[in-house]
RNA sequence: GCUGUUGUAGCUCAGCUGGUAGAGCACUUCCUUGGUAAGGAAGAGGUCAUGGGUUCGAAUCCCAUCAACAGCUCCA
């Protein structure tokens, strides 16, 4: 006999050989009725799966529709519905994964006619009949051989392929048959596909085939499933005011920021009110690292060539970069010729265009004087040119060709746009020579960088081409490490703290040990590993490991935040490094009078400005604290009798340092009122026959949720001046919007 | 970069199967001087993303380009 341990405590014995249905009927027939799964062991399992004979004691729980694990079984069994309704009406699609998401589930299909959105009602009723017949899901289990030959006759390549990748080391396979539709499925299933209440297909869009863009792109079928229509509707309510929250409209509605394609996509054009809530951010952190004993810094935007050749990040991220500047104006030209080379993307045709180019320029007559007047000599150009002409055609390989341009391109003079900081902090630590006593050195600068990032990836201020972190650079002994990176851990749970930013977590990004993208020796890594894990560990966080999410040069702890449709974004991060210095061969003199090594360490608590403020609109939904607000109060007169004294009132406040407005318009008052609440100032002076005549104004609080409860009566100035003084100083948090909504989750389970 | 959807006034959107543009809000002017979320009237505002094509005729059909959005891939 088997003992099954009960959520309430007591116990119960069953035979080997029966299910978890039996135990439900056993207790009750609303049970059985209402029951989706069972829980063995911490485990989710059909109702119908036997209990293994061991072990013989087992934690056990029926779960019903109120269990959140049951959603999860049954948006899995609805893909499978819904697979099952696209196979009737797209026959000879072949089905790849299916899982269940945070809140809903996908299906990645290759369908001989591509599916559309106009197809989705097509689907959504041929799965309502699927779901009216409440047929069951009935699990097999068949041999890796058989399991594999099942598929093929089904001509399900995809399953078939991952069976060979990954399945066939298991003893047997697991199938679900629902009606004529058979999965390759680990489970678990609703016990038939009456349960699914309610469901919606929401999108459809490309997905790579085992997530390698090097594989074939399928369709994802995106879509979610409730046990009622009340569910479904809350969620579909929930995503819609989630739109409303989106800091890509906020920002237009509220004139926080514009992007225009003219000045160019991914560069974002901070308007007035924007500009303001950053200048107060940077001014925010800025004291705070004053206070942690950093030093402000300045470096330009752009860098030589050379520079990122030392540092790394020139031929590394080259795809993510703007294309260099070479001052040589055939640079650019011979510069896609050598990556055209390097990428086997050269034809014949190419390179006969390439060398006709460069033949040309070869023959230019050198002007007496030689003076164009440009930043590049007419003569040396044609030199230039001659040089690598004759070294070209006398190559004799392939890589002998490369070496030529390479060589080439690496005696001209170039630029880049800077994609990263680092290497200019570098040459200000370079630029004397330090003692240990200096140590740590710690630079600052609101840095902006730029990394052309991928046209698809682009959107709003989350992830831009143009961005400013609130970088800095800290050069320290090997011993000073840790006490380091404790402070800025410090510093970055300090500024969430300040923001009221507490739905984060944090991840310590570490190398993928299979990639070859990181430099500098293993032992350099495992130590910077080692170090940064006992830092979280020593501050009792919770975090994640994230393999291979590391930056080139070093491991990192990034804090990640959640936007208001659910996708996650780095904001703060604190990197460890110990290859830079070693690159750009940094050095100090210790207290024996040795060079030494130091060890550097990256950070930004903001991430980039960009992205911050964009979480920070949608965190607020655009309501800022007091201390932020681009506007904090705005004047609103009765009439414009009034405007005389109420001008009065807005001087006084401005002279007491808030950004105030007034409202002299000629309307009424309940329209001004309207739009100053529209517009998120947190506060609305209002000034009438009472107020002027009192020496007062009327205080009306925004943030009071109930409307007819903002007005908080008539102050005197000083009193209203004292109130805001106090709220800024203590950077009080007033709204937080915290419903997030969300179709994306990494959390995939049940796949199949 | 890939797949899909979208692009009409400052904003949000309508414009059926081709017959050369419409609403609300915002804006300007005038009237209204009103006590806590929209007072009234009039006016102005668009080369229908851009470039080609089909057609007697294109916002509407076709192609290309650009951009935005969703997802995938990428993200120092």
């Amino acid at each position: 006999m088997i003992t099954l341990q009960l959520p309430d405590g007591s116990s119960r014995q069953v035979a080997p050989g029966s299910r978890p249905r039996d135990v439900a009927e056993a207790i009750g027939k609303r049970l059985a009725q209402a029951a989706v799964a069972a829980k063995v062991s911490g485990t989710v399992v059909d109702l119908d799966r036997e209990f293994p004979a061991d072990p013989a004691q087992v934690s056990f729980q029926i779960l019903t529709d109120r269990d959140p694990e049951s959603l999860e079984v049954l948006r899995h069994s609805t893909a499978h519905i819904m697979a099952r309704a696209v196979m009737r009406l797209f026959p000879g699609t072949q089905l790849a994964f299916g899982p269940a998401l945070a809140n809903g589930f996908y299906y990645d299909i290759d369908s001989p006619t591509p599916i559309t959105e106009a197809d989705f009602p097509k689907i959504e009723a041929e799965m309502k009949k699927i779901i009216t017949l409440a047929e069951p899901f009935e699990r097999f289990e068949r041999s890796v051989d058989e399991g594999r030959s099942l598929c093929g006759d089904m001509k399900q390549n995809y399953k078939v392929e991952h069976i060979d990748d990954e399945l066939k080391k298991y003893p047997s396979l697991s199938f679900y048959r629902q009606g004529e539709f058979i999965d390759l499925c680990r489970g678990p299933h609703i016990p038939n596909a009456g349960k699914v209440g309610a469901f919606k297909i929401i999108s459809i869009a490309g997905a790579y085939w085992k997530n390698d863009a090097n594989r074939k792109q399928l369709q994802r079928l995106y879509a979610t499933a409730f046990f009622n229509q009340k569910d479904l509707d809350t969620y579909l309510t929930q995503l819609e005011e989630a739109k409303k929250r989106d800091h890509r409209v906020l920002g237009k509605q509220l004139k926080l920021f514009t992007i225009s394609q003219e000045a160019g996509q991914g560069l974002i054009l901070w308007m007035p009110k924007g500009a303001m809530v950053r200048n107060l951010l940077e001014t925010f952190i800025k004291d705070e690292l004053l206070i942690r004993g950093y030093s402000p810094v300045y470096t330009p935007h752009i860098g030589r060539l050379d520079l990122y050749r030392t540092s790394g990040h020139f031929p590394y991220y080259r795809d993510a970069q703007y294309p260099p500047l070479y001052m040589n104006p055939i640079g650019q030209t011979i510069d896609t010729w050598l990556t055209l080379l390097e990428k086997n993307h050269l034809t014949t045709e190419r390179e006969q265009g390439f060398l006709a180019l460069l033949e040309s320029f070869t023959k230019g007559e050198i002007p007496k004087g030689d003076d164009d007047n440009t930043q590049y000599s007419w003569g040396q150009i044609v030199l230039d040119a001659r040089a690598l002409w004759v070294e070209y055609k006398e190559a004799a390989t392939t890589d002998d060709r490369r070496k030529a341009l390479q060589n080439w391109l690496h005696g001209q003079e170039g630029y880049l746009l800077k994609p990263m900081n680092c290497p200019h902090h570098i040459q200000i630590f370079k630029a004397q020579p330090r003692s240990y006593r200096d140590l740590p050195v710690r630079l600052a600068e609101f840095g902006t960088v730029y990394r052309f990032e991928q046209s698809g990836e682009l959107g709003g201020l989350t992830r831009v081409r143009g961005f400013t972190q609130d970088d800095a650079h800290l050069f320290m002994t090997p011993e000073q490490v840790k006490s380091e990176l404790e402070n800025n851990i410090d510093l970055v749970l300090m500024v969430l703290k300040t923001i009221g930013l507490n739905d984060y977590r944090v991840r310590v990004s570490v190398r993928d040990p299979e990639s070859k993208k990181y430099v500098g020796a293993n032992e350099l890594w495992e130590n910077a590993e080692k170090t940064l894990l006992e830092v979280v560990a020593g501050r009792g966080m919770n975090y994640s490991i994230g393999v291979g999410e590391a930056a080139f040069y070093g491991p990192k702890i990034d804090f990640i935040i959640k936007d208001c449709i659910g996708r996650e974004w780095q904001l703060g991060t604190v990197q460890l490094d110990y290859n830079l210095p070693e690159r750009f061969d940094l050095e100090y003199t210790g207290a024996d009078n040795q060079r030494h090594r130091p060890v550097m360490v990256h950070r930004a608590p903001f991430g980039s400005m960009e992205r911050f403020c964009g979480i920070l609109i949608e965190h607020f939904a655009g309501a800022f604290p007091l201390w932020l607000a681009p506007e904090q109060a705005r004047i609103v007169t009765v009439s414009d009798r009034f405007n005389e004294y109420a001008r009065q009132v807005e001087t006084s406040l401005r002279e007491a340092g808030f950004r105030v407005s007034g409202d002299y318009r000629p309307e009424k008052i309940g329209a001004k009122i309207r739009d100053g609440s529209l517009e998120k100032i947190p506060y609305l002076l209002i000034i009438g026959e009472k107020e002027q005549a009192a020496g007062t104004v009327a205080l009306r609080d925004e943030s009071i949720k109930e409307m007819k409860a903002r007005d908080v009566g008539s102050l005197p100035l000083a009193d209203v001046i004292q109130r805001f003084r106090q709220e800024v100083q203590e950077k009080r948090i007033r709204n937080i919007s915290t419903a997030t909504a969300g179709l994306s989750d990494s959390g995939a389970k049940y796949a199949g």
